[in-house]
DNA sequence: CGATTTAATGTAACTGTTTACATCAATATG
DNA sequence: CATATTGATGTAAACAGTTACATTAAATCG
């Protein structure tokens, strides 16, 4: 392979040229440019990147560490930060927790030994003393869904404000006649998006002066055994809501098992919306409604926001709210409609709402 | 920072015991290397990765280049790669090209020049040139559900058996009852895995002595303006069908949309069965009846394919051909159904079959 | 016991860039 | 015209490890 030196050598200058023509820094002549490039090209040299890496200690690498990469939620943020990575010439590590924290601490120490130039974090807790490292060391750190530490004011953050998505999608019940309205959520479910969700069922129907009634409210746990049975226990409610409203992903799965073991019919028998779209959620019969997150957004905002601090590291820490949108689709047909929301509701059928970009059509269309 | 130097000086010993106790190869005595351990400790030296790198041109880190990360294929195999590779201390970089054969090439000669140690990759296709400079600079690729590229048997692959996968399908539909049989594929799909798919299905007819009708494949296209109604019209049949298999998951959605839309009830009206599990495929109304792709083993053996590469370059080329597995749910109904089939579906049906493992189900739990 | 092997450690070259500083010529300035 | 400034280029010192080879002491062998 050749080196600086051969270039420099075959060119008749010296390595210093040689390396302001190839990173276009400091002042070289047209001329000397023009055969440098021209012995560049006679060797095939290609610098090394490694080499240079090592040099100027900047990795041209961010991570980003998930408790879940298959998430629609995550896998969307994760294509969206990869392609930003892309467009900077940057690369994105991928690291996935499975919601541990051990893991989790592992690979923050890991990447702060590997010295990359940016961490994207969906937290699962505990790790603070990593993190701590982490800026410590100068590594930017950007947190996925999480609230800033309120610790410190050292890293950024990117969210979902969930509470806006709960009382949008109640008030939308609501509005369109439902009076007697259950939550269910998952056990696990991280504890801010927890109260923020609750937040804003609660709120949503205080604003139409309407009882909050705690029965209502149901906690679910997907296990490996007990499987549907058990959400099914616990979604057994008398008198029986309207409507259902499931704030996540997995809850929002059981919830719909759940139902159908119940026999029960969306939406003639009971209505149901959940949080977190799914791409599926337009297809599959009926479909359904669904508080989109902008997970596309989310993604690159956080992959911005690490490189706006890598540009300035004196900027102030920065949290960003993103705000989801309500997908109306047939899940969620009302007990009484009024004119303009039928017309409103039948319009985003026809249209099918298509989450996605033509990018995640493709997808679908691969293996 | 402390470097190898200053803890040499520190135990009184030279750089090269340091860097053979931190190594644990070469010999040093208890005695040194307890010495030279506190005084690491002491100083608190941690290695530079980056150096050592860059000195041993080992950069512990694989990537992987798919179409889609958040296909619930790629992104299960995903996840598992992931897995794997930091049970070796490595990292896997993510690379998302979304069938964009030019971002593939960019990915290809960037992952290149950073010398990462290998590449798992799920060629859209035309990168033969970056595939073979990747293998020349000795970096070994293992293709993802492509089959071995025909030209040079420098590679690894690991592909899912798409003609077992849709024959045992078909199969079971026959034995279930089924004569008349509609598949619909999407156009995009991946040549290869068109063609053996459609070789299972035709060979599933053929060992029942039922006849190929050509008139009953379809391919579908999922377009973002047309939407559903392109579907629509391209599945339409006369005689209906009484079972319907998407081979594949665009397909299978496309096809879920156009049944809903045509007013027809699964399994009441038509059978229904797809390629590609799906995490939701159990709880949605009816269970759909699928074939499971082993995505997480896809993973694992892709990754392990590659360390064994690194561990021995002369090895010969490999290919891991992988066997889905039939998941049996309510949307295949049989017409006209024996005691046997009809046990064993309800058996599934109770034991609710959940793809994953606890791992994806706590990943449902999580926003 | 001398010769040979083995174990433990040290020396210094090597990896390929970047960049601070030096040099020198050409140009602008007073 | 002498001097300061600017532009173009060169020199050489980092950067922080690994490792081939050399050296020495200790152990083993005939």
């Amino acid at each position: 392979m050749a080196t600086i030196r051969d270039v420099a050598k075959r060119a008749g200058v010296s390595v210093a040229t040689v390396s302001r023509v190839i990173n276009d820094n400091g002042k070289v002549s047209d001329k000397t440019s023009r055969r440098v490039k021209r012995s560049i090209a006679a060797l095939g040299f290609e610098p090394d990147f490694l080499a240079r890496t090592w040099r100027t200690r900047v990795t041209h690498t961010i991570a980003a560490v998930v408790a879940d990469n298959t998430s629609p939620h995550h896998g969307i943020a994760l294509r969206e930060a990869s392609a930003v990575a892309l467009e900077h010439n940057y690369t994105l590590i991928l690291c996935t927790t499975y919601f541990d924290s051990q893991i989790e601490k592992q690979y923050l120490r890991m990447l702060r030994e590997r010295r990359v130039d940016g961490v994207l974090l969906n937290t699962v807790g505990q790790s603070e003393n990593e993190i701590r490292a982490l800026t410590k060391s100068g590594i930017p750190v950007v947190l996925l869904n999480r609230p800033l530490a309120n610790q410190g004011r050292l890293v950024d953050a990117v969210v979902v404000d969930s509470y806006r998505g709960a009382r949008d999608l109640v008030e939308h019940l609501i509005r369109v006649g439902h009076r007697r309205i259950a939550m269910a959520y998952d056990q696990a479910l991280n504890e801010f998006h927890k109260r923020e969700r609750l937040r804003g069922y609660k709120d949503a129907l205080r604003a139409s002066n309407l009882p909050y009634n705690p029965e209502l409210i149901r906690a679910t746990r997907l296990s490996h055994d007990s499987g549907i049975e058990c959400a099914q226990n616990q979604l057994v409610f008398s008198p029986r809501p309207t409507a259902l409203f499931a704030a996540g992903y997995g809850t929002g799965l059981a919830t719909l098992a759940m139902l159908r073991a119940q026999g029960l019919r969306i939406p003639t028998d009971i209505c149901f919306a959940m949080f977190d779209d799914v791409t599926w959620g337009d297809f599959i019969d009926p479909p359904l409604t669904t508080v989109r997150n902008p997970a596309q957004e989310l993604g690159r905002q956080a992959m911005e926001l690490v490189f706006a601090r890598l540009a300035d590291r004196k900027r102030p820490a920065q949290e960003i709210r993103l705000a989801p949108s309500l997908v109306v689709r047939r899940s969620c047909g009302a007990p009484k409609i009024d004119e303009t929301l039928r017309a409103q509701s039948e319009q985003t059928q026809i249209a099918l709402t298509m989450d996605p970009s033509d990018a995640v059509i493709a997808a679908w269309q691969g293996l």
